[in-house]
DNA sequence: AAATCGGGGAT
DNA sequence: ATCCCAGATTT
């Protein structure tokens, strides 16, 4: 039997219950698809419910303030993904006048659309016939033909892509590209892959040649930066408190903070009073201060580790307008922000 | 080509 | 600790 009805085999017996896969109405389509870039079902699957609650057409999407589709991501990480969704909406509902792009081509136009999910949404919803590649496919293809190119290069993207290509029923594209990606999920995993019951055990060349741990291959350069984060909780008399908007580029672009001083490394208490002190918020001021957390607290994204402090500040009024503090709920933050405010619990104060 | 962008899950 | 996750974009 050939290799994708063999996977197209596997998946009608084996394929999970999404609620993603009851529709193909683009829409829903490109939404899973943006929330699970880089994340596993079960961390997108709430988020895909809760958008689809809030927003059940590309139109509502549209109408949305950015501040408001970010809430909704708040936690899901990889935040340009929200605002590039958000860009993306107003550009099909404004100019598009709702009609969805509906070729791979003119997918791949969109802002967040990449080769994956463009092809994901050509083969979904259009039947045309564009294999994804994905880490799964990356996988399953390195495994199953014993390629050893490394996966994070343009060669091996390349290779991978052209190879999926191949592979990919013509009359059945939507069906071998999930196929082959839930596969890879469940069956070909990363870690201890269930090669006793594999239908493709015969075929594959890593099973055969005892290297299934080794593939697939992938360079790594991961160099991981120690940041330094004092965020300042500053509380007037009037249960006021201070947040600012992240505008620059980098991370968390446009999600909401304690004001930040970031430094070279971890300070003395002592030390960081001095910097307090200079601080344009509090210069010339009189206030009191407190070290929240023990130790500080250590948040890891995937090229940054972020060494926290959280700083308690009463001070009697404060030097700009702020926020009463019961209204840090509304606003986007970085999980980081959102766990103090979670534990910190400004509402015991009211 | 390499760096950047999150947070959680599995081992 | 380390790797991975239904990748895309910027540098």
């Amino acid at each position: 039997m050939i290799f994708s009805k063999i996977l197209i085999n596997w998946y009608s017996i084996n394929k999970r219950d999404m609620p993603w896969r009851l529709t193909k109405d683009p829409y829903c389509i490109w939404l899973s698809e943006i929330i699970l870039q880089q994340t596993q079902i079960k961390q997108g699957l709430p988020y895909y419910n809760a958008f689809l609650n809030a927003f059940p057409s590309v139109f509502k999407l549209a109408e949305a303030e950015e501040s408001e589709v970010l809430k909704l991501w708040q936690g899901l990480g990889y935040y340009s993904r929200a605002r590039n969704l958000h860009t993306t909406a107003k550009y099909i509902a404004n100019d598009l006048k709702g009609a969805f792009p509906n070729t791979y081509k003119d997918l791949l136009k969109l802002k967040g659309v990449g080769d994956y999910t463009a092809s994901a949404i050509a083969s979904i919803c259009f039947n045309e016939t564009t294999a994804v590649v994905d880490g799964n496919v990356y996988r399953v293809l390195s495994r199953y033909f014993g390629i050893t190119t490394p996966i994070n290069t343009s060669n091996g993207n390349k290779e991978f892509k052209a190879l999926a290509q191949e592979l990919i029923d013509v009359n059945r594209p939507d069906e071998f590209n999930q196929a082959i990606m839930e596969f890879g999920a469940i069956q070909c995993k990363p870690q201890n892959p269930n090669c006793n019951i594999c239908p493709l055990q015969n075929g594959c060349i890593a099973f055969n040649r005892s290297v299934i741990n080794e593939l697939p291959v992938k360079n790594k350069t991961l160099k991981i930066k120690k940041r330094y984060f004092n965020f300042l909780v500053i509380i007037s008399n009037e249960k006021k408190t201070i947040i600012e908007k992240r505008e620059h580029k980098g991370i968390w672009q446009n999600l909401y903070q304690f004001p930040l001083i970031e430094t070279k490394k971890n300070t003395s208490i002592k030390a960081f009073e001095a910097l307090l002190r200079e601080h344009n918020l509090l210069k010339d001021r009189s206030f009191e201060f407190v070290l929240y957390n023990d130790e500080p607290i250590v948040h890891k994204l995937s090229h940054q580790h972020l060494y926290t402090n959280f700083w308690v500040v009463t001070i009697e009024e404060l030097p700009v307008e702020g926020i009463p503090v019961e209204q840090v709920h509304d606003y986007a933050v970085p999980i980081l922000i959102g766990k103090f405010i979670e534990r910190f619990n400004f509402n015991r104060m009211l």
